[in-house]
DNA sequence: ATGCCAAACTGGCTTGAGCCAGTAGTGGCT
DNA sequence: AGCCACTACTGGCTCAAGCCAGTTTGGCAT
């Protein structure tokens, strides 16, 4: 249809020449392509050249590429499978972001959190933003939460809870709140929520996060920023949560009104 | 706090002290970063290499390079900004993806529309999934939208309706519809669309979606599949919208249950 | 039959060289 | 003053070669 033909560059002609064959299903999903050298050789070009072709198709995500292996036609297209048989949060009309480990169990995996960091820190602009709080000053008590489900890290939970709030509570320094929910806590300290905003957009991961969540390249993660209200129409808590964006989507459904 | 001390690959090297100087900004937003042959040089490695470290930037999308000029610091974090003065797609709680020219006429901008292709072809599986057609025979048509904010592309639309209900309808060849909405079109046939389904979910763009919406390297994308049903309950259209990430998000206020 | 090890693959990363293409400043010519 | 050509930068892309590090396999010794 749609395809420049004025295409000279050796590495992207050899790149879109391996992308038709996977859309041709030449190449099926699962299957070796050729090997860089081999590439290089039917194409007349050096290894490198072969090489930053399949960098293109690996940084597409349709290929990953396995040291002393080769590269594979990744089995599935980057899109949302619910119900797969890997966990996979949801993000709800009704209720937003469906807390972990009610999701957890009604996928049927065993659920697990860890607090790896916990500390008064400076808070990112967004944060300090929705919190009224500055940014320029240690302004609030951070807490990171790694989410576990069937001992696979699935989401990256982190807290921001104002200085002023959290000062002398155990929320300061708590490590580990094993099963409770932080909202209890809030409510012993008289912070009731009532309402939440939920912003979601999607952005390529932090090499951290990468780490942590054990991203493969090309895929973007998707960012759901929670900000908790209390009874007086404060914001008092803000939790930016992180998970694959290809495990994970939103759906909701909505009568049509216009 | 967690950065691995046994970094040995000169790659790496640099690419870990140029983000370190960002972050620390010593480079601040919008400063161009030495040149690859300064790199290079200072770092005692190919050109290559210090080519390699900047790339590795680029794909975190800390860095924009521009042919010529230099490698500078991204300005922004790739964070949703709505309400700033480029065009921004909304997702809302109530109305699901605002229309397009109602949603641009109230942020102040242009709007205009291009049907850059139209006509019978195969779905794609999830497409077909959810209309229950065949994947494997040209039993839809395609049209693609691609719709523009102050003469910015700022979205692209692909509708997909089976072809047994746009047989021998003005919609399996119509190039332009002009400012008419779709939805009068399927009444005119008996369609009346009375619920909606989204998906919303993100990935890495298309080298066509690249190409069309001018998406800088590292920028993931939303997408929405919106799914029509009608007054029967059946599937009769599904569409295919694809944004920015770093130009659009999802925000919604809800109460709290649990 | 078992186990081990070396050879022959695979990709990962770097070097140093070269040519092309876009950008911006400079200075001379009109 | 205005234009334009030149030049010295910038990144874009490729080449040919080499060494290292995982993976697989087949043959050899036990």
């Amino acid at each position: 249809m749609s395809q420049p033909e004025r295409e000279q560059l050796p590495s992207r002609r050899i790149a879109d020449a391996l992308r038709q064959s996977i859309e041709a299903r030449t190449f099926r999903p699962g299957d070796r392509l050729p090997s860089e050298r081999e590439l290089a050789a039917t194409y007349q070009t050096a290894r490198n050249t072969a090489r930053e072709a399949i960098g293109l198709l690996q940084a597409e995500g349709l290929v990953d590429v396995q040291h002393g292996r080769g590269a594979f036609v990744r089995r599935q297209a980057p899109m949302i499978r619910l119900g797969a048989d890997r966990y996979s949060n949801r993000v709800r009309r009704e209720t937003g972001l469906s807390p972990f480990r009610a999701e957890a169990q009604r996928q049927g995996k065993t659920a697990r959190v860890e607090v790896p960091e916990i500390g008064r820190t400076i808070p990112p602009r967004d944060v300090a933003d929705r919190l009224g709080v500055a940014d320029d000053e240690p302004s609030v008590v951070q807490r990171v939460n790694l989410y576990f489900a069937d001992d696979e890290p699935v989401q990256l939970g982190t807290t921001y809870i104002p200085w002023t709030i959290a000062e002398g509570s155990v929320l300061a320094t708590e490590a580990k709140t094993g099963t409770g929910s932080i909202y209890s806590r809030f409510e012993e300290l008289g912070h009731q929520i009532t309402r939440a905003r939920e912003e979601i957009t999607a952005r390529m991961p932090r090499p951290a996060e990468t780490v942590a969540l054990a991203i493969p390249p090309g895929v973007p993660v998707i960012e759901v920023l929670h900000t908790g209200i209390d009874q007086d129409g404060r914001a008092f808590e803000v939790t930016r949560f992180v998970m694959r964006a290809d495990l994970n989507g939103l759906d909701y459904n909505l009568p049509v009104e216009d």
